[in-house]
DNA sequence: CGAATGACCTGTGAGC
DNA sequence: TGCTCACAGGTCATTC
């Protein structure tokens, strides 16, 4: 499900109610998610209190107050649920459309403190895909997970001639190229189509062609740099992108769906002022890309 | 080394 | 209605 966009809106919605809030009890419906869960789990959760919730690429890294830290991804199925107590006081909680209990495999219980709450925070992914893991203090830059992992792309250091270094000599289509979180971190299958669309690109076109034979970047570069920093801004501000499931904690829909250039519209025309391209699918590294062979070189 | 492929899971919608 | 198939926002391990 998630790209950077909804994984930033996910932590947006849970960092004010876990930022602060102590962990009165972890509930597991399920011991193994992608990977099994770190061992003792649940005793080494219980009792911290939540010193801030950040994110880098697609994982939400929630700090510790004893110097570890909880590192979760939603894979591509996985969402999280605020249930506030007085909700749980009252009517059965009713589960948002489409979300099944049976895939809630972790929840969160919080202490009631000073700044009122209480209540749980609830993990549920029907794939599984997802998983966490419990940093130690000093694991934070060096577990391989989060070591190779490339810029951000908004505010990362993404530029022309990061990307030009990057790139050459690799015989790889942009599209695979850019998937690669160690390129740019958190962009996936949407964002990727929709980043190419505005910098004009075609997504079969070989990475290594956007170099040149010095190594400095093409022209082109800076504009590829410029449509990914702008797609994922523009989307964080959306809230995200909702397809067949829900993506923010707080139950609502994220926007951006509504203003895809290329993702899903297969057959539609072009919107490209003066193309009268018609978008194609097609499928590289057993995806599906989305994009307008007349205006995309 | 980089590139391509299969594997991991469940749910949903299209087509018959 | 019910079956089968293709496909879904990700990425890790394996093979060439």
């Amino acid at each position: 499900m998630p790209e950077l966009p909804e994984v930033e809106t996910v932590r947006r919605g849970l960092a004010p109610v876990m930022e602060g809030a102590t962990i009165e009890a972890v509930e597991l419906n399920r011991k193994d998610l992608r990977f099994p869960l770190p061992h003792r789990f649940r005793a080494r959760l219980a009792g911290r209190r939540v010193v801030a919730l950040r994110r880098r690429a697609k994982y939400l890294l929630a700090e510790l107050d004893d110097g570890t830290t909880l590192l979760m991804h939603l894979g591509m199925s996985g969402s999280f649920r605020i249930d506030r107590r007085d909700a749980l006081a009252g009517e059965a909680f009713r589960h948002p459309r489409g979300k099944d209990a049976a895939h809630d495999h972790v929840v969160f219980h919080f202490r009631a403190g000073h700044s009122g709450g209480g209540g749980r925070v609830v993990y549920n992914d029907p794939r599984r895909f997802g998983f966490m893991l419990l940093l130690k203090a000093g694991q934070r830059d060096t577990h391989p997970f989060l070591a190779g992992l490339g810029p951000e792309p908004v505010d990362g250091g993404l530029d022309a001639t990061y990307l030009a270094r990057r790139f050459a000599g690799r015989s790889a289509p942009l599209k695979a190229a850019l998937l690669d979180q160690r390129t740019v971190a958190g962009l996936g299958n949407i964002y990727v189509c929709e980043a190419l669309w505005r910098a004009r690109l075609s997504p079969r076109r070989v990475a290594g062609t956007l170099t040149k034979a010095n190594g400095a970047p093409t022209a082109r570069l800076a504009g590829l740099a410029s449509a990914i920093g702008a797609v994922i801004e523009e989307a964080v501000e959306a809230g995200g992108s909702s397809l067949r499931d829900y993506v923010r904690a707080d139950g609502e829909l994220g926007l951006f769906q509504h203003r895809f250039a290329v993702y899903d519209r297969e057959g539609k025309p072009c919107l490209r002022d003066g193309c009268r391209g018609m978008v194609r699918r097609i499928v590289q590294s057993g995806r599906s890309t989305f994009f307008c062979p007349l205006c995309q070189r």
